[in-house]
DNA sequence: TCGTCACTGTCATTTTGATGTCATCTAGGT
DNA sequence: ACCTAGATGACATCAAAATGACAGTGACGA
C-alpha cells in the first residue's frame, strides 16, 4: 500500500518508515503537515498515519483539509494516552482509527492491515480486466492459460493500471506515485519500467497490453483485452 | 506442531517445555502473558497452553485478546484444583479445555495430540497438492512412483508450503515459524534448507517444486505441479 | 570408546535478479 | 523535414538468493 507518515520526530519516524516498508508498502514519510499537504495533492495514499501532536496543524486540522481536498483514504491518528477528548475530537474530524503512543510496531502492521482491506482499492485477491488475471498475492499475472510473475515495480504498475483499466496516467502521476517521495528516478526510468514489464508480458502471446498515449502517458490496451468494460 | 507455552514458574515451565519437545513439537515458552502477544502476532501457533494464574493479565484477558486478535488455535487452560468457577469462566472466554495443576505430563501430551487433530491444519495422515503427496507420519514425499523421506525441518517446511499452496511465505514468516523464539539462526540457515529440501526433491523428477519469490520469499511452485487450484 | 554419518548452522563467495543511468535510435506529430 | 516523446540497448550498481566449504552435534554401530 502507499502510505503517508507524519511525524515530527525523527527517532519514532524513521523506525515506523522501515518497519512499513518492510512489511512491503511504499511509505512517505514527512516531519509535518504542511510537506504532508504538499504531498497527497499531488499523489495519492491509501492510508494516513497522523502523529496527533504536530508543529503547526493539529490533527484536527490536517484531518479536516483532507478531506476538504476530496481525498478519501483512511487516517489512523497516533495519540497519547491521556488525550481523549482529543482522539474522540479527532474521529468526529474524519480519522478513522487511532494508536496510543508509543507505538506497538506489530499492532501497527495489523491495523495497517486491516484497514487496507477496507480500502477502496482492495478488491479481493485478484483485480480482473477482460482475460487478464493479476494476482494481488503472488504478483503473478495470468492470461488464457499462461502465467508470468513480476518483479516489484512492475507489479505495482499493473496494478494501478489495471484499477482504472480505462484512464490514461500521465507520466508525472506515475513517477510520484511509483517511487517514494524523494527518491524519484532523474532518468527515463519509468520508461525502462513500461519497457520491461512488456516484455515480460510479451510471452503471454496478446501483444500489446499496454498502450502509449503519446504525449499524455500510459494507459491499458483496450482493444489488447478481451474486455467489454473497456469500450 | 507450533506450541505456546505460558507458565511463569520456570520450575514448572521447563519441564512441561522439554517433554513436549521430546515429543516433536516445536515449543515456544514463555513467562507472562505480554511476551506471548508479542509472540503470538508475529508468528502462528497450532495450540496454546496457558497456565491459568499469571503475574499481570489473567488468562481470561489472555483468550480475550488472543480471540480479538483473529487466532483461531485451541487453547488449553492449566488451572489450580479448586477454581472451578475459574474454569467456568476461562471456557466461557474462549478457552478449549483445561487440565488440573499438578500437570500429569502423559495426560497434557494425550490432550495435546487429541487438540492437534482438532486443529484445521490437520488433514488426515496427508498432504496432498496436486501429483505430489506428503506423508505426515513417515515425513515422505511421493511423486508419482517415487518417494523420498525428508529431514525434520526439511519436513516441516514443506507441511508449511503445502498447506497453503498458493500463499507466497516471506522469509521473515519462515525463519519466526520454523525456529523456536530464542533459537532463530543468525545465518541464512533458511536459504540453506531451501536449498537442501530441493536437492532432497529433484530426484523426483519434477523440477521446481519450490519457487522463490525474489524480495518477497517462497511459494510451491504451481506450474511444477499437475494442480487443479493453480491455475 | 571410537569412528562414521546424517543433520544443521555459519561463513565466504558466486550467481542471479531488479532497477537506475547514459546514450542512441525511432516514430508521431506538426 | 524537424522536433520531441518515447523505445531500446549497453551497462553499472545494489541487494537477494544460491552455493560451496566446513564445523559442531548427536545418534548409532563396531
Amino acid at each position: 500500500m502507499r502510505l503517508l507518515l507524519v511525524e515530527d520526530d525523527p527517532t519514532q519516524r524513521l523506525p515506523l518508515q522501515i518497519a512499513l516498508r518492510q512489511a512491503g508498502h511504499m511509505v512517505d514519510a514527512v516531519p509535518d503537515a504542511e510537506t504532508a499537504e504538499g504531498l497527497w495533492l499531488s499523489k495519492d495514499y491509501d492510508l494516513l498515519i497522523v502523529d496527533w501532536m504536530l508543529p503547526g496543524w493539529s490533527g484536527i486540522e490536517l484531518c479536516r483539509r483532507y478531506r476538504q481536498a476530496g481525498k478519501g483514504a483512511p487516517i489512523l491518528m497516533l495519540t497519547a494516552k491521556d488525550t481523549t477528548a482529543d482522539t474522540v475530537a479527532g474521529l468526529d474530524a474524519g480519522a478513522d482509527d487511532y494508536l496510543i503512543k508509543p507505538v506497538d510496531v506489530l499492532e501497527l502492521l495489523a491495523r495497517v492491515r486491516a484497514l487496507g482491506r477496507r480500502s477502496p482499492h482492495w478488491l479481493g485477491d485478484c483485480l480482473t480486466v477482460g482475460d487478464l488475471r493479476l494476482d494481488l498475492m503472488t504478483l503473478t499475472v495470468h492470461y488464457r492459460d499462461q502465467q508470468v510473475m513480476l518483479a516489484w515495480q512492475e507489479f505495482r504498475l499493473m496494478e494501478m493500471l489495471m484499477r482504472q483499466p480505462q484512464r490514461v496516467f500521465g507520466r508525472e502521476y506515475l513517477e510520484a506515485n511509483l517511487w517514494e517521495w524523494g527518491s524519484e528516478p532523474e532518468s527515463n526510468a519509468l520508461s525502462r519500467l513500461v519497457y520491461r514489464l512488456r516484455q515480460r508480458l510479451s510471452p503471454l502471446g496478446c501483444g500489446e497490453f499496454i498502450a502509449t498515449v503519446h504525449g499524455l502517458g500510459y494507459r491499458l490496451n483496450p482493444s489488447g483485452l478481451t474486455d467489454a468494460s473497456a469500450g
